[in-house]
DNA sequence: GAAGATTACATGCGTCCGCATCTTATGCAA
DNA sequence: TTGCATAAGATGCGGACGCATGTAATCTTC
């Protein structure tokens, strides 16, 4: 069981550590970006803040900003919601599309790399 | 395999932040610390910053820093290294050891919640 | 043994995060 | 309706991180 932490710990750190620099480097994205967008795309639809704040692992207030910085980059934009005025939709752009599209095989490469080099894990 | 990664993220955010706040409140500790605790008492010598770093899933800078926490609260020292005047030993103390083994079954505890509480993962 | 390359650790700086709190909007009770 | 509790999202703040760089010691090559 510890050594399932341990092994969390390793991949997490190196995984992340990978996709900072090959997301931010081939295509300008931090990882949160990315799986803002990927979340958005997946579900192919506008999604409430809320609704993805379930789904990535940050904080209210951390998710906030990623959507901001993406709102900046024309990546997304907030809609209104009309029905409830204090939430806010999060829609993702062309652009953004267009930058997850080129940045998914980058993801994938990474993680392939970094999840077939070593043997397994068993279940904890 | 992306499902292996978004296993690890979950996890890794789940009890990153538990063990944030498990240690943090009943041992004033944060993760970083604990594990470099962990670490020396494992080995159970002094090391060198080198050789925790290999250890810890931190950078040089990052690691350097938390060692300085560490002494500030007089869980370790830094020894000079005599044969090598660039390096550094640390050395926990007998208040870090005793810190360590008073967090050590809260840290257990966290990850056997964790890691018991949904069934498995299927090797990558 | 002197000069430059390299290594070990420290530190300035910018970024991102979480917590606490603020603002605005909704819901519910009197 | 009015008033208060609650919910959604934004923001001030402080902390921890990584990168780049600085400082000091060691190694290498001549």
């Amino acid at each position: 069981m510890i050594d399932t932490w341990h092994y969390v710990l390793a991949k997490h750190a190196k995984a992340m550590c990978a996709l900072e620099r090959a997301l931010g480097e081939r295509h300008g994205l931090g990882p949160s970006e990315f799986e803002v967008l990927d979340r958005i795309v997946h579900h192919d639809r506008k999604l409430r803040l809320q609704e993805l704040c379930d789904e990535v692992h940050l904080s209210q207030s951390a998710l906030s900003r990623v959507v901001a910085r993406l709102e900046k980059a024309a990546l997304v934009s907030r809609d209104a919601c009309s029905s409830d005025r204090r939430g806010i939709f999060v829609c993702i752009t062309p652009q953004g599309r267009a930058r997850h599209a080129e940045a998914l095989p980058t993801q994938r490469a990474v993680l392939k790399e970094i999840f077939t080099e070593t043997p397994a894990l068993t279940a904890p």
